[in-house]
DNA sequence: TTGATCATGTTATATCATCACGAGTCAAGA
DNA sequence: TCTTGACTCGTGATGATATAACATGATCAA
């Protein structure tokens, strides 16, 4: 299966790594949390990566560098990314991947493209808000929320007409 | 863990459980799908049970009604059901709950409670509005998607209160 | 420096899901 | 009627994902 990038559209990667990883430090200083060297080490994998990655792969990169060997590494990484909002889970593809836009207040929403496997994070403001609507209807309150579409990205569509 | 009823008001269960099932029927039959014994007792156990349920539990229950034994079994059964909009997955409790509105075209909203473990099942249609125009703003097309809410019922917010 | 808390690592196990294969079922057409 | 092809159901085996339980070491405030 092909392991493409994270977001469908090119763009200076490089730049857009660095600037997240940037923030991540300022956000868990700022909030008392302790990016430790397993816990950067794995969102520096993930950003690098652009892409979402199983916790697995996550761990046999990480042992491959020195940490632990055994599953909850990994698992206990990923956990304390996602809890202070600097990854996400895909559970449509049981996968981790690194936020975008960490601290900006967001629930995720993921396009996951059934042809490329490409993953891509977008707003999803309007989506919340429908979705806190509906569940106000029912009495329920949404505190948590996972979003996630499979169709085509652009480019597949693109490629199949 | 405590199973919770899939929806969070009272009904007339009885009720609503044969007539999904008869809806059920005639829709396989509409489309050419063979309801067959263990798919259709499958069924059965997810509306009797009403409540999300794990593969490994409808295997239990399947098996000693004298069913296969072996984990294809439950998942070929509930992968039918899946296909022909007859149960949902519910993918944050690795689960599957029957579908309540069978035949009427809607993806699914569930609602989550993370007090009691009830699920329900919510009508998404702006939730769906939103999701397809947010992605349409990536030139995404979806073709299906997830909505899960984790939050509180209305009951397990007022016994929290 | 002591005690509370958290992080990391380990072993072991639990839980969820699929692969590969063979036998039986069923309906359509020669 | 007999074949044929698609589908169904069962099996054993394995793969993939995730957590439990416990020991050691780091961090930090009192």
């Amino acid at each position: 299966m092909s392991q493409p990038p994270l977001a469908f559209e090119d763009h200076d990667h490089h730049h857009c790594a660095g600037d997240v990883l940037e923030r991540a430090e300022a956000l868990a200083a700022e909030r008392g949390a302790r990016l430790t060297p397993v816990r950067r080490r794995a969102l520096e994998i993930l950003l690098e990566a652009h892409r979402a990655m199983g916790a697995y792969e996550m761990l046999d990169r990480l042992s491959a560098e020195g940490f632990g060997k055994q599953p909850p590494v990994a698992y206990r990484a990923l956990e304390f990314l996602v809890e202070h909002g600097l990854a996400h889970r895909v559970r449509r593809l049981n996968a981790f991947a690194a936020c975008m836009h960490p601290g900006e207040a967001h629930s995720p929403l993921f396009l996951i493209c059934r042809s490329c496997n490409g993953v891509a994070e977008a707003p999803a403001t309007g989506v919340q808000a429908a979705l806190g609507t509906a569940a106000a209807q029912a009495g329920f309150a949404v505190e948590r929320s996972t979003v996630e579409a499979v169709g085509l990205c652009r480019a597949c569509a693109e490629a199949a007409a």
